[in-house]
DNA sequence: CAGAATCCAAAATGATACTG
DNA sequence: CAGTATCATTTTGGATTCTG
């Protein structure tokens, strides 16, 4: 038990070749992908501004998954040849294909997040009568 | 800089809130999510039959990730009281309602894949054409 | 059979300082 | 401005052993 050899990466190559859907999501999963692919589908955006306007992101990440988005042919990269430099990235064609799949997972996500949250709520109300009900009954009996 | 507090916890939950498709991806995502749903999607299912028709996962995760299914309200999980033990894994509403999500995303994903797996064969012919020209180059001025 | 528990490896993410 | 480089930390995944 040394070395595992990436058997981890070998499952990951092979579910993704098999798997439409686990190919799918390795190449717009990850934290900030969902948020950056978002705002490029509103048009084309310059880096400070991706940066700005996403919270909490960090420089190397954000670089990171234009860099990863860009290699799936999925974002263009434009450079300014400017001083001070600019830099604009906005979705190719086969990033803009992705716009229904998207909104289908957006809206199932927002669906199902909405049901748990008053799933949720319920069960916090649930406990809550019975604390209540814990400790009524010790002074009604 | 020692400690970040789990900086990393606190975007994550952040944008799951936020963020539709974020959500989504993180109650499907993970390595073996999509294709556990898809193999319930056909009909319910033993453990030791999942465990046998994935190929490379390990007893650890299908549990773990059999029991997230279950606690985001997707998979139910139905124990028989017989000997030798007998749990069957299958797919509640809220897990069926994910369907149409599933399809979409695995055909964007056959597709991109399809498309990228020519632009690799196309780019090694190139490279191949360069080399051969490099050769032949030499041979032909 | 269906899993729980433990321990370790690898990948993803974050913070920060520096550069053309 | 738009990054790159480096290092620390957090999270995820795998192997193995044990149990009701």
């Amino acid at each position: 038990m040394k070395k595992m050899n990436s058997t981890n990466q070998h499952n990951l190559e092979t579910i993704r070749a098999i798997c439409g859907t686990a190919h799918a999501l390795s190449v717009i999963g990850g934290r900030w992908k969902p948020t950056i692919l978002h705002l490029l589908l509103h048009g084309k955006m310059r880096y400070g501004r991706l940066r700005r306007v996403i919270p909490g992101i960090s420089e190397r990440m954000l670089v990171l998954q234009l860099r990863e988005l860009e290699k799936d042919g999925l974002v263009r990269r434009i450079v300014y040849a400017e001083v001070p430099p600019r830099v604009e990235y906005e979705l190719t064609e086969e990033g803009l294909s992705m716009k229904p799949m998207l909104e289908s997972i957006s809206a199932w996500g927002r669906y199902h997040h909405a049901k748990n949250q008053t799933e949720q709520e319920e069960n916090e109300e649930e406990e809550l009568a019975k604390k209540l009900e814990q400790v009524l009954g010790d002074l009604t009996p």
